[in-house]
RNA sequence: GCCCCAGUAGCUCAACUGGACAGAGCAUCGGACUUCUAAUCCGAGGGCUGCAGGUUCAAGUCCUGCCUGGGGUACCA
């Protein structure tokens, strides 16, 4: 667990202001949020805060006279090796080069705990996300959102959260028949029967091929019982088949959940029922036209929560998407009490964050536990050409085909490489291209050329855990990649606060290129400077580590040669 | 019609939720391998942040209106 440098430097400023004030250098007025960021140009120091730009009136002087004032009554601090007055009013911090020299000891002692921080203080997140119907295979989109919620997950580890991965199986309501009855048209077809195929069926090969296996398996079994009850089995069969394919094809991309919660417990446990009466007796519910509404003043229209007999026979499958989770939610946090729940969604259900909000508020529940990403589409292309796709048709890259083609790293990486707002081209033909128009082959080969470094020490006879004197990490390039790496936790800090999972593979294309310029600058194995050499050593295996912790929270592997 | 997301360098995108001269990568042009991996590095050019107003000491970021692209708007999931 490390202390970020950032809250440091706040709490330094504040001790100026606090200081200056006591020596009524500065009038008294409350100690205002100290904002520390990283200024853009290096000139600008390691740290800056713009916080003498707002304290003009409780000061009732200039910007720049406040900063000077705060600044002649800073207390010494170990970290800090300079401070200055800047531009309108800004106070900038320069670390210590000699304190930065020696982090480097702290970073190798972190060993792989480094980067984590205790943001979280143990409160409990689960993270829903992937929930695909289990209809049909993993597609791209869903691909996005099983690594957009993984790494979140890790990232919120990493940050102090205890946290649970879930996957939510939509095993409820009419999906079952619809794909069963796909299914059984197809398997009776296999058998060389004359079976019309449903209207509104799932058209994609795969159901087709999954029929023809489970006629092989089964023979004529469901062709001779109760038709009802054959399409049933073979829908719940065939669902099974569907997610243990979807389990194996995650596990493959490296994304596996510690929950599978399968909706339809939500109605056999009775929970669905007590919370509509619940809702019934808080006025949250009015029928009409036959259907069970949701009413919100929080929504500008009732949403339905059970559909009415006229419109479906069936009395399992009435209830709405929106009716399991008012259950659903309760469940989460509630029944198993995590302090939030985060859903990961794609934007074409942007459209039901507000009645999930209302529904959790509606039960008396915080709607600020409920936390719902919303992440944007993505175009699958294979160069310039986009790859068609039509799920209607069935017509469409699955996840697997995209593991078998790239695999998994560039995969991970490049659906991380743009904020969840933004929508996304992946490109097939670029993940597997290995240039330097890839990214994920710039970290991954900084990694193994550190790799080779360490390798090649050794094959020098030096031994890779002896320890040097990194007070001699003075150079320019050394301090700069000290400094790289020491921004690790608060990436982590940041990534977490605004669940912006993307911002670990910027890091890590900036921290490679930091080790890059060193590589450049500072030879490391050198007979002829055996200090030097050991404290560089050193360096090297701290920004290995460095780096291997930010690949690891991406999910993608650190390779020790290419 | 209404709701959500985006519009930033030729292209693809960042920008620490209001802070300093708006940054990267790719592409283009010019350089660097008898040295621990050239899948690398160095340098150069490239901008009215879609448009018009407003708030603020300070706006790519906030508010209003428009334009363009994508998504949504069912007793679908």
């Amino acid at each position: 667990m490390t202390e970020l440098i950032r809250d440091q430097v706040a709490s330094f400023i504040q001790d100026g202001i606090r200081l200056a004030q006591e020596a009524e250098a500065l009038p008294p007025f409350p100690l205002p949020h100290i904002g520390v960021e990283r200024p853009r140009q290096v000139a600008h120091g390691d740290y800056a805060t713009p916080v003498c730009l707002q304290l003009t009136e409780d000061a009732r002087m200039a910007p720049r006279a406040i900063a000077t004032r705060v600044v002649d009554h800073l207390p010494t601090a170990t970290f800090v090796g300079g401070v200055d007055v800047a531009g309108p009013g800004y106070i900038n911090v320069t670390l210590d080069s000699s304190w930065v020299a020696r982090q480097t000891r702290h970073i190798l002692e972190g060993g792989h705990k480094w980067g984590h921080i205790n943001l979280g203080s143990g409160n409990r997140v689960q993270v829903e996300f992937v929930s695909a119907n289990p209809t049909g295979p993993i597609t791209v989109g869903s691909t996005r959102n099983a690594v957009i919620g993984d790494v979140l997950a890790s990232v919120l580890e990493a940050a102090g959260f205890l946290v649970e991965r879930e996957y939510y199986v939509n095993d409820a309501g009419s999906q079952v028949r619809k794909f069963g009855e796909s299914l059984y048209a197809r398997y009776a077809q296999a058998l060389g029967e004359d079976e019309p195929f449903p209207a509104d069926g799932y058209l994609g090969g795969y159901v087709v091929d999954m029929a023809a296996e489970l006629a092989r398996q089964l023979g004529r079994k469901y062709l001779e019982s109760d038709r009802p009850e054959a399409i049933q089995a073979l829908g719940e069969l065939g669902i099974e088949r569907v997610l243990d394919q979807a389990e194996a094809d995650l596990a493959a991309l490296r994304v596996t959940f510690d929950t599978w919660f399968h909706e339809r417990t939500l109605y056999e446990s009775g929970l669905f029922d007590r919370l509509l009466q619940r809702l019934r007796e808080n006025g949250f519910i009015t029928e009409r036209e036959g259907a069970v509404w949701f009413t919100s003043p929080d929504l500008e229209e009732d949403a339905v929560l059970v559909r009415s007999p006229q419109v479906i026979p069936d009395p399992a499958e009435r209830p709405t998407y929106l009716g399991s989770d008012v259950a659903y939610v309760w469940n989460k946090l509630v029944e198993r009490g995590f302090d939030r729940a985060i859903y990961v969604w794609g934007a074409d259900h942007h459209g039901d964050v507000p009645r999930v909000r209302a529904v959790a508020k509606a039960l008396g529940l915080d709607p600020d536990r409920v936390e719902i990403i919303i992440y944007q589409m993505v175009n699958l292309k294979r160069g310039a050409q986009d790859v068609r796709m039509s799920k209607r048709a069935g017509e469409f890259v699955t996840l697997r085909e995209m593991i078998d083609e790239v695999g998994p790293d560039p995969i991970r990486f490049l659906l991380l490489t743009r904020t969840v707002d933004a929508t996304i081209d992946f490109d097939l033909d670029l993940a597997v291209e290995q240039s330097e128009k890839n990214p994920v082959y710039y970290v991954q080969y900084a990694h193994a050329r550190i790799c080779s470094i360490l390798r090649y020490a050794a094959e020098q006879g030096w031994d890779p855990d002896d320890e040097g004197d990194v007070s001699l990490l003075t150079h320019e390039s050394e301090q700069a990649l000290i400094r790289k790496m020491l921004e690790l936790p608060e990436i982590v800090a940041h990534a977490a606060e605004q669940r912006a999972p993307h911002r670990l593979t910027f890091y890590a294309q900036e921290l490679a290129a930091q080790f890059h310029a060193f590589y450049r600058d500072c030879r490391v194995v050198a007979e002829e400077d055996a200090e030097r050499t050991r404290a560089r050593l050193m360096l090297v295996r701290a920004a290995r580590m460095t780096l291997a912790q930010a690949l690891g929270l991406l999910g993608v592997t650190a390779p020790e040669q290419m």
